[in-house]
DNA sequence: TCTGATTTGTTCGTATGTATG
DNA sequence: ACATACATACGAACAAATCAG
């Protein structure tokens, strides 16, 4: 594939068009790694600068995801995580045709910090069980969660957890039949340490935080989680 | 404040619980600068990594904001950008008793891609206008939103909106009475140079864009925003 | 744990063509 | 005709992240 040089479409453009057809076309198949820059600039003539602001723009629509250090890939199809009422975590992947699973990392307890407290109701400084669990989609790492829990009322909700792997679940045979999301507060920044090996992503790549409260037909909270997405497989989809 | 040795909690930890303390008491107020780490590791009697790894947690927990070569600085209160069916700009910002400019950072014209002409329900190669824009709220620059508009349908909306500064009162004038949200989706990703500068914010910090479709009465899509928000002063809330 | 090779990220500087006034 | 601003393109050097041995 030759460039024209006065054709008036600037040859960075020509680039990135070149690239995005042969990624549409499936000559790259979605999570491949692309020629490196030096390649890249060689195969059309240009300097290595020129191939950066082509793939900067191909990296700004989402086609492709640069790592440092790693290299460049097609992007792969990212997953609407949808935030509607009912949001249940296993329905809304399961509905992707995909395996779910949620292992269970660990659990603990804690009294209530200010943001814990004013979520679930309860006064600053009374116990809180949290449970912290991953979640796999397809087998891929998709999301870190950490559920905090009053621990007066839900003083079984590991046990119950462990035997079900699901909140859902658990919190039925602690009496909660239903439960609906009152709201989900959503913020970007970067990984910890922890995160990042745990979601099996760069540090250098941000994580989508969502915080929902979940509350029973009472209109009580039940249950408050922090969920750290990795930005490079999920979106979150609202649709009232 | 003296911290234990040998209580079983580790000396960060009691740090970070005294630093979140005096945040909380009102002792250091938001937007000001903490004692540099020096000065802190003076006064706990500690090593400068003990601090750091205080400080750590608490900008991972947003108390703190750390700005390499400045300081540390008390987190300001971000701003809960309320998403719903009726969201409004301006509107949701005024809310929080903030002054609300959107200055016109540029326009022009491109040729629908897949992901305008899918949001848009027009074909691919239609001409569009789009429309950059600035958010800020109090003088400090918040977010950048490009608009983009079926050209055939809104051929002069980059006037309508340079005289009112307003994308609902530009709709209005062109024969859009009213528009409702109808889907939005969040991500996260670092920002572009040009970005982070219009944002006035450091290359290191990620930015939340929203991509939202606005339809009118007749369920026609009018606009397909893509925002991004500076992630350190904005967060989006869903309140279904 | 350390080292070197590979790859992307950043910052200099230089030059050219085009549009504007 | 000239000055200025801007986008484009090239070159060199070094920084930072990653990975294999």
């Amino acid at each position: 594939m030759d460039l024209s040089r006065d054709s008036g479409v600037s040859l960075w453009r020509q680039i990135q068009q070149t690239i995005e057809g042969e990624i549409a076309s499936g000559r790259f198949q979605p999570g491949d790694r692309l020629p490196t820059e030096q390649e890249l600039s060689a195969r059309f003539g240009v300097n290595r600068h020129t191939v950066r602001r082509a793939l900067a723009k191909l990296e700004e629509r989402g086609a492709v995801r640069i790592e440092q250090g790693r290299g460049t890939f097609v992007h792969e199809a990212v997953i609407d995580y949808l935030v509607s009422r009912h949001t249940r975590f296993t329905e809304n992947l399961a509905r992707l045709n995909r395996s779910v699973t949620r292992p269970l990392l660990g659990h603990g307890e804690m009294p209530a910090d200010a943001a814990i407290g004013r979520a679930l109701g309860i006064r600053q400084g009374v116990m809180t069980i949290w449970i912290e669990t991953k979640g796999e989609a397809d087998g891929r790492p998709i999301s870190v969660a950490t559920h905090y829990f009053s621990k007066p009322r839900f003083e079984t909700i590991v046990d119950a957890y462990a035997e079900t792997h699901s909140v859902t679940q658990a919190l039925k045979r602690l009496g909660v039949d239903d439960y609906v999301r009152k709201s989900t507060r959503v913020s970007a920044r970067m990984p910890t340490t922890e995160d990042a090996r745990r979601l099996a992503q760069p540090k250098t790549r941000p994580v989508l935080v969502a915080e929902s409260v979940n509350i029973d037909r009472d209109r009580r909270p039940v249950e408050y989680v922090v969920t750290r997405f990795a930005s490079d497989w999920v979106q979150i989809v609202f649709e009232p």
